[in-house]
DNA sequence: TATTGTTATACTCTATAACTATA
DNA sequence: TATAGTTATAGAGTATAACAATA
């Protein structure tokens, strides 16, 4: 399963064709077959991922946040007062890695470290009103348009059934 | 959406709470709250990607591939005397990317470039008998231990459910 | 001694420009 | 001029070790 991003998401121009007199006969250039690689979830979970990561990140362009970001806005919110530990690890995200990504959010004035009282150590994360603002807009963004144009595609059923089995998934395989 | 990869895949070793006088009262830390989060699609994608590359990983450890790997592979066979732009492209692999990856296989003599004689620019790709042999073992190691424990988990016709959505999104999303 | 945040670092993936040899 | 394979390179994302401050 290889899989990386899809085609250059440039707007296509209507363009007459070239038309060239065909000097001899020219195979209609076949598509590759994917054969029996479909029928492997891994590589269509993949590639699923990587369309939904694309449109989210366009849908959300206008306030700049990538899922990660996002996700971390989320957390944060949900979770007023907690560290930086305990919200990186709850994302996956290793200690050394969010310090990069909380510094790019601090410096956008989305949220704000400060020092536990209880523990000097820590690093107490909440959101700033503008953080809270960006987010509510963010979240209005996906729902309105990306998860809407999900649902109208599949069908409400059938993306609340997606959405459950890939849960199961993460927690529990 | 954050998510990296996920806990350490050490094998937990059983062993005995270890008994502290309790000094006071310790608060009970309580989990973080995914909260809205987990209503989001591309977030459990991810995180389910994430856990299945890791399960196919170890997997087909034994014979040492990549999902990336494996889908060369896979296509390939599929498409003998295809060349590696048609290769790369129809997975999504940059062609630049696609050399490392092919030097690679082929130094594992599991597939074999050889120039076109329609076209001396192309490098045709084909499988090498031991490439089609550590293919066939690789998907009979899939099938019976990777996609057979999914079914399980999920039944069979959740799985097919699963599947065909996930290539709806990819194809038509 | 252990933990929190941090720095430094390395390795993989992904992406773009530009070269060469062919067409 | 255009295309196939390649090189070089840059940027994300992810991983580990180690340090200072604090517990």
């Amino acid at each position: 399963m290889a899989v990386s991003r899809s085609a250059s998401a440039g707007a296509a121009k209507a363009r007459k064709r070239p038309v060239r007199a065909p000097s001899r006969f020219v195979p209609p250039a076949e598509a590759v077959k994917i054969g029996d690689l479909s029928g492997f979830l891994g590589y269509s979970l993949k590639r699923a991922q990587l369309r939904i990561f694309e449109d989210f990140i366009g849908c959300v362009a206008p306030l700049q946040l990538t899922p990660a970001q996002f996700s971390v806005l989320m957390l944060v919110e949900a979770n007023p007062g907690r560290n930086q530990t305990e919200i990186a690890s709850t994302l996956g995200i290793l200690r050394p890695n969010f310090v990069a990504l909380l510094d790019e959010l601090e410096s956008r004035d989305l949220c704000v470290r400060s020092r536990s009282s209880n523990d000097r150590r820590s690093h107490i994360l909440r959101l700033t009103e503008k953080g809270r603002a960006v987010l509510s807009r963010a979240r209005k963004l996906i729902e309105t348009r990306h998860e809407a144009r999900l649902r109208e595609l599949l069908g409400n059923e059938n993306c609340d059934h997606l959405l459950a089995m890939l849960t199961r998934i993460a927690q529990e395989f």
